[in-house]
DNA sequence: AACATATCTGAGCAATCGGGCAAACTATTT
DNA sequence: AAATAGTTTGCCCGATTGCTCAGATATGTT
C-alpha cells in the first residue's frame, strides 16, 4: 500500500517544491500587478504567499528575476490564447473566436493582463529586449488581414491598428476593471455579465469590418 | 518707468511661487505615472523639478496631497475635453470631434492618461471617492447615446460599453504607447501619425454606429 | 540510529523611504 | 539700517527596502 503512482520521496519533494514556485508567482503577479516592479516589496509578495520574507529569499534569486519570470509566464499565456486552430479564410468566425478567448481570459486572470500593462505603462523596461516574437506574431497577423481586405472579404482596415484596437478594448476589461466596476455599479469582486461583453465587443469590430451578420 | 504691466513685488513673487507649483505638479505626475503612487519616491519627483528633496517637501505637505492634487488636475482635463459644444443630434459629428480631441491631447500629454491608468489598475484607491462626477457624466451621455438609438440615427449599440470602448482605444495610444511604438518600429520619442490614427480609430466607431460615410 | 540534505528562522546589513527642523541665506518692506 | 518674510540647506529621524547568513529544525536516505 504504499504504491498506487509509485511516487519516491525525492518526487514527491520535488513536486512540493515546483508547486511552491507556482503560488510564489502567482503572489508575485497579484502584487506586481497592483503596484507595478519598482511598487512592489518582496515582504507583501511573501505575504501573499503565505511566507516570511528569508524564506521567499530561498526560493528566489532576486525581485528582478522573479519579475522576468512572470513576465516570461505571461508572454507564454499570451501565445497560448491565440487562435492558431481556426480557418484563417474566415474573418468572422476567426474575430468571434478571439475576442471570446481573450474577453473570458482577462476576466477569468485580470492580475496577468494588469501585471503587463504596468510593465508597458512603465515604459516596457523589461519587455523592450521580448518584442521580437511578439512582433512577428503581429506582423504574420497583419498579413493575413491584408489578405481578408485585398480579396474583398472585409472592408478595409489598418491591419496594425485594428489588432491594436482589439487589445485595447479587450485587455481594458481587466486593467480597467475598478473603472467598469463603478461605472456599471457591480457589487467588489462581481465581473460584468460575460456574454454580454463578448457580444458588444464581437459586433464592433465585426461592424468595422462590414460582418454584422447579427449572428446569434 | 517702474510700471508698464504695474506688478508689485508681492504680486511678482506669488506668480513665481505658483509657476513653481505648476512645476512641481507636471514632475509629479510623470513620475507617478511611471511608478505608481507606491512606487514614486518623493526625491525622484524632487530632481525631476529641479528641486532638493526638504526644498520639495517645503512647497508640498506630503506625497498624498501631491498625488491628489494630481489626480484632480487630471480629472479636470478629462472635463475639457469633453465636446460640449457639439450638436448632440448629429452623432457622426460627436463621434467624429470627440475621437479627434481624445487623441491629440493623450499623443499630447502621454503622461496624464498613464497616470490615471495606474491609478485605475492599482485598484483605483484614490479614485474611489471621485467617481460620482464622472458617473453622472457617463449616464448624461448614455442617455444621449441611447435617443440616438431610439431614433434610429445610430444601429443599436450599449451605450455604457460603448463609451467604455471608445475610452479603452483613444487612452491606448497614450497608455501603451511603448508596445505601439515597438509595433511601429518609431524612433524613441516619436509618435504614430495623427491623422491616420484619428481616421482609422474614427473609423471604427462610426462604422459600429452604421455611420460610414467615408468623408474626407 | 546516524548521517545528509533541504528548509526555515531571527537577527542584521547598507541603502532608501517620507518627512521634520533649526540654522543660514535672500529678498522685501519699513 | 533694521526688521520681517520667504526660501534653501544640512542634518537627522524612525521605518522600510532588497538581501544575507549562521544557526536551528525538519525531512529524507542509509
Amino acid at each position: 500500500m504504499d504504491d498506487e503512482p509509485k511516487l519516491t520521496n525525492r518526487e514527491k519533494a520535488a513536486h512540493r517544491r515546483h508547486e511552491l514556485r507556482r503560488t510564489i508567482r502567482q503572489a508575485a503577479i497579484e502584487e506586481f500587478a497592483l503596484h507595478g516592479f519598482t511598487g512592489s516589496s518582496t515582504l507583501a509578495i511573501a505575504q501573499r504567499a503565505g511566507l516570511s520574507k528569508p524564506q521567499l529569499h530561498y526560493y528566489i534569486s532576486s525581485k528582478e528575476e522573479l519579475y522576468e519570470e512572470a513576465l516570461e509566464y505571461i508572454l507564454g499565456e499570451w501565445r497560448r490564447i491565440y487562435p492558431s486552430t481556426i480557418d484563417p479564410d474566415r474573418p468572422g468566425a476567426f474575430i468571434r473566436e478571439y475576442v471570446r478567448r481573450k474577453i473570458e481570459y482577462v476576466l477569468d486572470n485580470p492580475s496577468v493582463s494588469r501585471l503587463f500593462a504596468s510593465e508597458v505603462i512603465a515604459g516596457a523596461p523589461f519587455m523592450s529586449r521580448r518584442w521580437g516574437p511578439f512582433l512577428a506574431n503581429i506582423r504574420k497577423e497583419s498579413r493575413v488581414i491584408r489578405s481578408w481586405v485585398d480579396r474583398g472579404l472585409i472592408r478595409p482596415v489598418d491591419p496594425l491598428l485594428f489588432q491594436v484596437h482589439l487589445w485595447a478594448v479587450t485587455q481594458n476589461y481587466a486593467d480597467f476593471s475598478a473603472q467598469i466596476g463603478a461605472l456599471m455599479q457591480l457589487r467588489p469582486g462581481e465581473t460584468p455579465d460575460r456574454g454580454h461583453v463578448v457580444d458588444e465587443v464581437t459586433t464592433l469590430f465585426l461592424r468595422a469590418c462590414g460582418l454584422d451578420e447579427k449572428a446569434a
